[in-house]
Order: structure tokens, then C-alpha cells, then sequence
DNA sequence: GTCGTTTCTGGAACCGCTTTCCGTGACAAT
DNA sequence: ATTGTCACGGAAAGCGGTTCCAGAAACGAC
């Protein structure tokens, strides 16, 4: 009833109750062998207490923590907010804390090893971040459930794309509309990801008889903005305008790009999907609503498929070996690509 | 040099260093008496062996821990993305940990003091949400620094924006393009925010000598979609557009709201600027790359500005009675508001 | 009525680290 | 030779729980 606040431990509870503070502790973790009795009684007290477990004191003892980390290169882009959607759900269910380990673009790894040598963690996502020989290493010895998403890698429950083809079907489509100069703006990195939808591009222009000419690959390198950027996009569709035969249509690499490239164009009072079609990746959510075509990656579902799989796993009710589970990106056609070629 | 890992204590590193745990304790912890000498031979020992130490452990013992939370009611929206960039730059520099409490917009109270009450908290930023007397209680009986982002409340630092200021620059800027019927898109709760956005509405009408027509203002409503969301936008858009006589401007109280109203135009032919102009809140990233005139509201300053002030609390340095920050939202004029009417 | 079980509970060690309280030896200052 | 730092060791008491072990009570069976 009072209110008084200022730590309330076990052992309060316990001297309340007029039991042993073993005995609440088994309350607390739903231990079979307490009487429903004093189960009651306790339950009042901490109730009357209005106590709640230090969840610090609760993880050192029981070694291993229900604590799941997430870890991002970079947070604050919208690509990956519906990824937390899905993950988050799941989460509520549970009475897990969630830890973010936001990761700066650089130094990444060491940020990233530090936080989990840190302990405290038992289950991590890693969230389109490279995985090297050290990492794994690193990631197998803490003993934690793990899984990857955008990156795939044998030894770790992964969730990752076909980039390949997400970006032949990006392509292909504006082949099929009749394009026959089609630009690529890309991140300037030479990511797999990246390195994939290259070749996803080349194949969807072979496939359609047209010509692969690298002089249409743009990237808007700039010092301070990242290779994702709307930054960035804007840069390379610059780039893309100045050369001599121009392009009728560009596939970009992330719908921030394509905003940044729509930009572009739009400045330069030339028509979207007229002039030139745009198709982006990643189907953000204002892509729906600005009318911009994009590849759907399901980030949602994958996030929580994902998260689903992870907490079985740390649970102990899942043994089975590392899977890999590769989505398929769809074509979602929206007004930015409508406009049909002679 | 061995990665045996498999817990590394304290008591490993002392051992390796022919030192006591105290010793390294102290070297841990930075304390002053430990000769320089016997710190690099506890260093290189710690190195050597790769420890870390246990998180838990140290802030169980040391009451009190470096970690902050955030907890957000909606972390799923860009419109927090700038406000976490800011935070995030600072905290990289302490060794802290980011805990997200992600409250459902549903029993957020609830969730919140729960997650409080586990403790193991020692910051809090509180983001967009109403701060209730009986959550004001829970704040200070737990003895952590707090931060109020988007609402004011005299017993904690608080951060917010002049709302009623925000929505008469944005009104008078469309009065002054010549707009007589000016229509308003808002959510359909009733939180200060919102109904302080439809006072400086008014407030703009009226120096206009524009009359106030409780029929212009509208809200999508909608089960299952949150009141400044796009969809939500998009419905309003709808209403407004069956009225007799329709508005040739629109405020909307977010940009999303305004992307999703965008959208309905779009799909009835209706052009903007030119048939009807457009003005968001909050000046999401986007909102620049697509043309949208919005209000700034400097999140990522306010982020920057919350969190240093924040972290000088945790720390002790800072014992001032708590502040009150007000920011004024910033018009930025694009393309979707730049037509003058006749 | 005694013995073996089962059921429930109390006591105590422990998780990994911090911190306090001496105590000691070394070395410089007086 | 005495007094004072300075740097460190050793031991122990937490922090707030969990968990193992043993003992007490309750119960049924012979």
C-alpha cells in the first residue's frame, strides 16, 4: 500500500510474507513446488510491495540474460523501420529488453565485439552488417543465439535477399516498357549486395538485348553522405544527365536514391515516368505514397520471422542446425514507371 | 593471446597480472592511486586475455547503472529518425547502452512504469508522450535523470515546440500566397499538441480575415492506423475533397499525413502546387527530396540538445532545477506550397 | 506405530564486480 | 631514526537475485 519506493528487494517481500527469500524467488520463476498457499501469500506481498525484480541481479545470477540486442550499422534510415515492426510485436509477448547497439558506419567491428564481450546478451540480430571469419568467431564463442539478416553466412540462422534477381526484375521491367538506355545509381561500396544487383542489372539487359555499358552506372560518392542516401542519389542522377546520349530510364539501388534522383530531375523539369521511369529498392513506406516503383522486401515479415526463430532458439526449444532463408524481392509498379516507350 | 573465453573475470586478469582484484578494479575504474607501472602490466593482462567486464555485474554492484532508455511510442516512424540521430552521436562517446522501451501505442502506461520499476536505468528520455501525474510520481520515485521530448512538464527537463507558433506560420504562409479557403488535416486525438496546432490555425485565419470553418478541418480516422500516418492522411484528403465548396490549401500536422494527401490528389488529377497547396510538420528527410513545404522542427538538434543536457545529469554535473526548452518550428517553403493564387 | 516417500521450505553458497578498511613495505623527507 | 606519503595486497561485505542441499512436516503403506 505504501507507496514508499527506494529498493524494494526479495528480501522484503520475503520478510512481509514470512517466508525465505528462496521461496520467492520460486514464486517469481514459477517453480513447481510451492504451495499454493504460500504462493498466494507471497504473490499479496509483493503485490502490497508493488516489487519487481532487478533485472541486473536477476541476469547475473542465472548467467544468461533475457536480453535481445540489436545491432544496426546505421538506425536512422527508414529501410529498416518496418524490420522493427515486425520485431517488435514479438517482443511485447515476451518480457525481454530490448538492447540497441547502433553502430556507427566506421569502426564497426570494434563497436560491435566490444558490446558483446560486454555479456548480458542472449540473443542478437545483426542487421545488414558483413559478417567476417572474426566476427563469426567472435559471435560463436559468446554463446548467444544469433541471427543474421541481410547477409548470409552458413554457420548462423540467416535471412537474406536474392539480389540477383531483385534487381533482373527491377530491369526487366523497364526493358518490358520498352527502355532501351537504362541507368543504374548504386551506393559507390562494393558490397555483395551490391556487386549482385550489378550483375542482376547486366543479366536483365542481356536477356533483353541491350548493350551493357558501364558509362550508365552512376554512384553519388560525396564525402559525408552514405552510399544510400537521397544524397547520394541526387549526385549520381546528376552524373547520369550530363552524358551525351542520356538515359531513358534508371534502376536505383534504394528509394532514398531515386527520391534523391526524382529530385534531380525534378529540377531540372524533367518529367517522371515521361521522361525518364524510376524504380527504387526497398519499398519504403512513403514510396507507396509518392508513387515511386520499388522492390519489396517484405522487411516486416522477414523481421519477424526472424525474431520468431531467435527466440525459439534461446528458449532451448529449437537445436536444429543454421538455416538460410532467402526472400525473393517483388516488383511493386507504381506511377513512376508506367510511362510506355514507343 | 589464447581465446579460450569462457568467462574471463576479474579474478583471470589479476591473476595473470601477479596483482590483486582490487588492483584491477582500480584500473578499471580509472581511481588515481595505481602507480603507472602497475596499470600498463594490468592493462596488457586485460588485453591479453580479451577481458571485458561483466555489465551486469558491475552496475549491480555499483548502483547505478550507465544505461539509458528511451522509450517511444511509436519508434516505427521517420519521424523519430533525426531526433535518434542526434541522440545516438553522443552516446557513442560513453560507454553506455541504448535500452529501447518501444511502448504500443495501447497500455503505454503500463508498459512504461513496468519497465521502469525493473530498474537499471539511470537516464530516461521520454519521447512523445503525455506525461500523466501518476507517470510524473513513477519518474521521480526511481530516482534517475528524465527528459521530456514533446511535452512540457515543469518537474523535468523538458523539450518541446511552440505548437500554436508552428501551425500560424504555416497557416499564414498559404493566407499570405492568396489561399482563402485553407483546410487542416489533423489527427483525432485531442493531445495538447493537436489541439494547440488548431489554435494557431485559427489564430492565422483570423489575422487573415479569413473566417473559421469548422468543416475544413479534417481527420482520417481509422481503426487500425495511427492518426499521423499517410493512410490517415490520404482518408482526410477524401473528405475534404467531396465538400461543396473545396479548399485550395491544406495544413496537415504531419508530413506523413501530407504524403498521403498528396497521394489522393495525385490519383484525382488535382495538381499541386497549382490546385491546391500543401504544407506538413515535422520536416521528415523526405519531405525535401519530394518537394513538400513542412515545419521544421530541429529534431536532431533537440535530440543533440536533450541528450548532452541528459548525460550531464547522469553524471552528476548537472544539479540545476529542471528546464524548460521551447523551440519554434521553422517554415520551409518547396515546391507544394509555391503557387500564388490570383 | 515405524519407515520410506513425497512435498515444501529454509539456509547458504554463489554470480562477477565494487568498495571499504586496514595493513604492509618501499622510499623520500625531516 | 622517525614520520609521512604512496602504491598495493588481502579480506570481507555487499548488490539482488538464483539454485543446490538438506531438513521438516505430511502422508501413505506395511
Amino acid at each position: 500500500m505504501p507507496d514508499d519506493r527506494s529498493k524494494v528487494t526479495i528480501y522484503d517481500v520475503a520478510r512481509r510474507a514470512g517466508v525465505a527469500i528462496s521461496t520467492v524467488s520460486r514464486v517469481l520463476n514459477e517453480s513447481p513446488d510451492v504451495s499454493t498457499e504460500t504462493r498466494k501469500r507471497v504473490t499479496i506481498a509483493i503485490e502490497a510491495l508493488n516489487f519487481r525484480p532487478d533485472r541486473r541481479a536477476r541476469q547475473l545470477a542465472q548467467q544468461g540474460s533475457p536480453t535481445l540486442a540489436i545491432a544496426i550499422p546505421t538506425l536512422t534510415t527508414p529501410f529498416h523501420t518496418s524490420l522493427l515492426k515486425g520485431i517488435r510485436v514479438h517482443l511485447r509477448e515476451k518480457d525481454l529488453d530490448l538492447l540497441l547497439c547502433d553502430l556507427g558506419s566506421r569502426e564497426r567491428h570494434v563497436a560491435l565485439v566490444q558490446f558483446l564481450q560486454r555479456g548480458a546478451v542472449s540473443g542478437l540480430m545483426l542487421v545488414g552488417l558483413k559478417v567476417t571469419e572474426d566476427i563469426a568467431a567472435e559471435l560463436k564463442s559468446m554463446g548467444a543465439a544469433v541471427s543474421i539478416i541481410g547477409y548470409q553466412h552458413g554457420d548462423f540462422d540467416s535471412y537474406w535477399w536474392d539480389d540477383v534477381e531483385g534487381a533482373r526484375r527491377a530491369v526487366t521491367h523497364l526493358a518490358g516498357l520498352g527502355h532501351q538506355r537504362i541507368g543504374m545509381i548504386r551506393s559507390s561500396s562494393d558490397s555483395r549486395t551490391q556487386i549482385r544487383r550489378i550483375d542482376g542489372y547486366r543479366a536483365a539487359l542481356q536477356a533483353a538485348g541491350i548493350p551493357f555499358r558501364p558509362e550508365l552506372i552512376a554512384s553519388g560518392h560525396t564525402e559525408k553522405h552514405a552510399g544510400y542516401s537521397e544524397e547520394s542519389g541526387y549526385e549520381a542522377m546528376k552524373k547520369l544527365l550530363v552524358l551525351d546520349e542520356p538515359v531513358t530510364a534508371v534502376f536505383c539501388t534504394s528509394d532514398a536514391q531515386a527520391m534523391g534522383a526524382w529530385m534531380a530531375l525534378r529540377e531540372q523539369g524533367i518529367r517522371v515516368p515521361e521522361d525518364i521511369a524510376l524504380v527504387g529498392y526497398d519499398d519504403v513506406k512513403t514510396s507507396r505514397f509518392v508513387g515511386l516503383s520499388s522492390m519489396d522486401q517484405a522487411m516486416q515479415q522477414v523481421g519477424e520471422q526472424a525474431v520468431t526463430r531467435l527466440l525459439d532458439r534461446m528458449s532451448g526449444n529449437l537445436n536444429e542446425p543454421a538455416g538460410s532463408f532467402c526472400h525473393t524481392p517483388e516488383l511493386r509498379v507504381r506511377s513512376s514507371s508506367t510511362f510506355r516507350r514507343a
